[in-house]
DNA sequence: AATCCGAATTAGACAGAGTCCAATTCGTAC
DNA sequence: GTACGAATTGGACTCTGTCTAATTCGGATT
């Protein structure tokens, strides 16, 4: 974690270096995610930018995530069939997630090691490896 | 891997010491599962299915991959933020997934070890640790 | 073999996430 | 202030999955 505190300037030239052209609805998404240090859903990004000053669209939400994600500023993560959340850490970490409650906790990956894994088949490259491990009340009362 | 053939006598079985009731359509379903020994979705398991002899519907496949889920026969796998696949292998492994072709296969896990990991909060179970290794043709061309 | 009855199946309407497209608006350079 | 490409927009659309009320199935009983 680079920056502590997120602002709209500093999120402005965050885009930039990852070649992005920083707009007013960009700065807002942005800072819906990185301010908060937390998983968010489109759907949630939308509530939270549009409870703001500029009204932004479903389309233009859904269009910039693509783009974050292209870019590598965000990263996605897929434990929930409904829905995607959006990960405003990329340090290489991995995940928690409650399902009960659908919360996702990060899980730091300095200590984590992983052996005996296969070679992977040649022509293939690794894009990164999730880990996530479900957990649930252990109080079995649902 | 206890059974080497499946037939749909013996997974009509099969079904009814999971605490199935082994209808027709219960019994194609499974046959499409546990004969490929593949990781398919719902609606890849309508088609193959319907190609066969009984007509099933929709609701009918969602429902009884969702009852084969909770009576734990199958695996779901959570990769492609578009559709759920089912994997009729419950024993322990981890899966490597090909970005490009959409192509899912299974790695063993009697040799992956996983050290590290942090301890679960106190009130909570783990309901299992899914790894996926995302991989794609290293070519850059797409 | 006719009847009964709960369980299973069905069609089709519906819901929610995400995409697409053509029309508009924005913002920067001139 | 005009021009022009880039970004945004609303809304229709697609796709996966769920829901519901009505029907059908199949085993048990007689």
């Amino acid at each position: 974690m680079e920056i502590t505190q997120y602002t709209r300037d500093n999120l402005a030239e965050k885009l930039r270096t990852h070649g992005i052209n920083p707009t007013h609805q960009r700065i807002e998404i942005a800072f819906a995610l990185f301010s908060r240090h937390e998983h968010l859903s489109a759907d949630q990004i939308m509530a939270i930018v549009n409870t703001r000053h500029s009204e932004t669209s479903k389309a233009t939400v859904y269009n910039t995530l693509n783009l974050f994600l292209e870019k590598k500023l965000i990263r996605e993560v897929i434990v929930d069939p409904n829905k995607v959340f959006y990960d405003p850490n990329t340090e290489p970490h991995y995940h928690m997630y409650d399902l009960e409650s659908g919360r996702l906790t990060d899980i730091d990956a300095t200590d984590v090691r992983v052996t005996g894994l296969p070679t992977l088949p040649s022509g293939m490259v690794t894009e990164g490896m999730d880990i996530v491990i479900r957990v649930r009340p252990s109080d079995g009362a649902h």
